[in-house]
DNA sequence: TTGTAAGCGTTATCAT
DNA sequence: ATGATAACGCTTACAA
């Protein structure tokens, strides 16, 4: 009835228990008349491992988790972490480990996460949508099990990380803006508690620096549709020519804004997003947008957190990776 | 250095293991002294319990999972999914259990997902986007943890099922296409071997029935924008005057046809998308869409889990739960 | 090659 | 109320 044991396995094939586990697993010896006999009373039983059992004994769970730190669910709809979510799965698909996907809010009880970030229950990590300010974060890191960090993480630095060259993402967009004859260029930014806000931003400022322009406004909201339509509201009595748009979701609702306004977007208003997402491909205007490759980034994480799993590297072996991000030019920017 | 265990906490407490056990969970006696004295020691230890161990003991894992086997990764970018994903997570906040985020695809190793439904791995799981004909879904329907699903499964029949009435769905979209003066009424489908995808053309078809039209074309493709897309151009020498798409996602890729093209999305070709996803509101034109609320139904597929978990419920008490759909008027249908 | 036995870190049952 | 002690189901020395 219930799920059958190693000992039932062991009985039926008439060998002892060690000698079923040894001939199932493949470690250590096995006669091949044993291997036989056991592999058939296994397959007849339907027998799985009992992984809690397996975990306690090889102090192994051959799982990873993907914890993603969100204040807000909707940013969950954003195609970046979509594509993060689909990314690891992805990556980890070749390999023993099972992905647990965990979302977290600043609000939630501490104990719950701590509790999944147990070495005995996941091996590992891949952290994204790092959050500096959260007290989870802090919580978090002090946890023993290996974390790699998608996203550089802020205030505290680490090697364990793979990011996108923000500071170049700022610089690609406002660069394209200002060739197109745009002079007054306002930026709608992620939240202020993030890097990768901070260098997108950076980069924006300074290129308009070089380009001896005068920094439009910026204003800081979350990475959603709704965060980047009112954002635009706040920005429109600035008249700006054009926006560096720190997300094509945020875009969107950018964009919903200006055409609401009637604003012509792409003439008047010139929009460059971020992610590269399918949404950006079919929206219209179809939107001008510099990449965030989430796949590419989410590969190498996955990577990076096998060989301090797999090869025993520690987190002095590793320097981080960083993904020079491209333009894509289409009509909106 | 490695994580304490309950050993080290009872020793700094000066009591026995098991009184550090009572003292943590509350379940049996514990003086009031014991108890400070265990949770003070626990506090300086930073001691969490090993999850693995707890569920050899007890035989509960507090956790659940949700089952996506999906042939096709970029499906994962469908509102509807992430929709899940999003309310699931909300629906066990409030409760013990962590949630894992289960990604099969039909190619995969079926061991590495049956040892995910190990009932020593999960207490329940919640299963969407059934597939009929996939070789998992049966080896995965033999494992004895609770399942509940999202959309009724099929071919097999069972109560555990929450879902939004699909034939209505077909019915809400395809009466208002014919009472805009639509004659010529085409029908982009999902994969065949789902139940939604179904009972959404039975509905579609028997309401052109009624209004004395002959049924156009029907194409399945998979949830995709590129499927909506190459449906769309397969569909246009049947020159429709209407097109009911099964999901908004869809619908995205096929008005990127009809513009391509340069017909006139809402006027010459009229279009009812499902899922009226934020996609949906922000489109151009906004797209008229009959919602297919994932909110609802994680919430409700929880809850039904949790009655069987919890409540020691079995499945003859519980009966399936329906969702009357609705349609939401906008400008492109 | 195989079997015996000792853990892994909890909870639960039983005396005390 | 508390403390031994036996599970839970597996892996892994160590003996035979």
């Amino acid at each position: 009835m219930s799920q059958p044991t190693l000992d039932d396995v062991a009985a039926a094939a008439g060998v002892a228990r060690s000698t079923a586990s040894r001939a199932l697993s493949g470690a250590g010896p096995a006669s091949a008349g044993a291997q036989a006999r056991v592999r058939a009373a296994a397959a007849a039983l339907g027998f799985t491992p009992n992984p809690a059992a397996r975990t306690l004994a090889t102090r192994r769970s051959y799982a990873v988790a993907l914890v993603i730190p969100e204040p807000n669910v909707l940013v969950l709809g954003d195609p970046f972490l979509t594509g993060m979510i689909i990314g690891t799965s992805e990556a980890f698909r070749a390999t023993d480990y099972q992905v647990l996907l965990v979302i977290v809010r600043p609000d939630d009880e501490p104990g719950k996460a701590l509790r999944v970030m147990h070495p005995s229950h996941v091996d590992g990590a891949i952290m994204v949508s790092h959050h500096g300010s959260g007290a989870f974060e802090r919580v978090i890191r002090q946890s023993p099990v290996p974390k790699v960090y998608v996203g550089r993480p802020w205030p505290d630095p680490t090697n364990l990380y793979v990011d996108v060259n923000n500071r170049l993402v700022g610089d690609l967009a406002t660069r394209r803006l200002v060739e197109r004859g745009a002079r007054r260029i306002a930026c709608i930014a992620g939240p202020a508690d993030m890097a990768a806000v901070h260098d997108r931003t950076a980069g924006w400022r300074e290129t308009l620096q070089d380009a001896g322009l005068p920094p439009g406004p910026v204003t800081h909201s979350p990475f959603t549709l709704a965060g980047g339509a009112t954002a635009m509201t706040e920005l429109l009595p600035y008249r700006p020519d054009a926006v560096f748009v720190q997300s094509d979701l945020m875009a969107a609702g950018a964009i919903k804004t200006l055409e609401e306004h009637g604003i012509d977007v792409g003439r008047t208003v010139r929009i460059v997003g971020v992610d590269d997402s399918d949404f950006a491909r079919s929206a219209s205007p179809p939107l001008t947008s510099v990449t965030n490759p989430a796949a590419n980034l989410s590969a190498r994480a996955a990577r990076m957190l096998l060989r301090l799993l797999d090869d025993n590297e520690t987190a002095n072996d590793v320097r981080p990776e960083i993904v020079d991000p491209v333009l894509v030019i289409r009509d909106s920017g």
